[in-house]
DNA sequence: ACGTGATCGAGAACACTTCTCAAGTAACAC
DNA sequence: GTGTTACTTGAGAAGTGTTCTCGATCACGT
């Protein structure tokens, strides 16, 4: 039986709150600036189950950490993510998708999965970096 | 200066020996299996220079550990991989690299790199789990 | 051969994540 | 409302992978 605690809603609150990926380590300490006293586990928890029944996505940083989003849909889809804000656009790939059945297909694999995101410096971001490299 | 160690040669050396991916801890382990003294810190020095020069390549495994590989290229490309055996494939994809620098273009980000990867069951893993599984 | 500074290695330090287990509490039956 | 029960929580310990520290070592140019 799964059970409705304020913690997990506090969890699923504060990914909605948030426009891009965060780190569950970043999560936890915002919930906990706001009064929350909730634990780190259970945080780690929470991310884990929503992941899990697909009501957040889940990837890895450049840098090893694990971050978490709230999408808006359930459909398989990938991220565009600028590197220095955080701020994330989902993109359809159906090329994209094609190409890795494809691709699998040809070399003889199967249960194909993949990996496509794309890093780079959001409009925002590359106009301060621009301004600021001045 | 860089000098020449036999330490970073037999990182080389395991790297090339090598068809797919491998975590830095399984060469720490391959190469002191073969007598090699070498430390683990050594390793990991030895893997991200060569990263770094463009003499390997490193991604992420699903499990968060860094893998690296020999590639026969310099040139940028991506990889079709066995989450079974580790058999890694290089594959080209001009067709995404123009995708994703489009999809970056037209969300307004610039400075874009990509992760582009593929997972599957290579063609002998496939027939060994089906076998086994009966 | 010599001097110098890059490199090595062992273990400590670190960061992130998962596990443990006693205490707390939501959900259900009555 | 009360009681029961099993799921959930939280603090810290444990685990894992990676990086750092620092004295010792050794390759390279002279």
């Amino acid at each position: 039986m799964k059970r409705n605690t304020w913690q997990r809603e506090a969890v699923r609150g504060a990914l909605d709150a948030n426009d891009g990926f965060v780190s569950a380590q970043a999560l936890h300490s915002a919930l906990h600036s706001t009064g929350s006293p909730i634990g780190l586990a259970t945080v780690y928890r929470a991310l884990a189950d929503l992941a899990d029944t697909g009501d957040a996505d889940s990837l890895q940083s450049p840098e090893g950490e694990s971050l978490y989003r709230a999408c808006s849909t359930n459909d398989h889809h990938h991220h565009l993510i600028c590197r220095n804000c955080g701020l994330t656009v989902e993109i359809e790939a159906d090329a994209v998708e094609t190409w890795a059945k494809d691709v699998a297909a040809k070399n003889g694999f199967t249960a194909a999965a993949h990996v496509v995101d794309v890093f780079g410096l959001c409009a925002d971001c590359t106009a301060t970096a621009a301004a600021s490299a001045k």
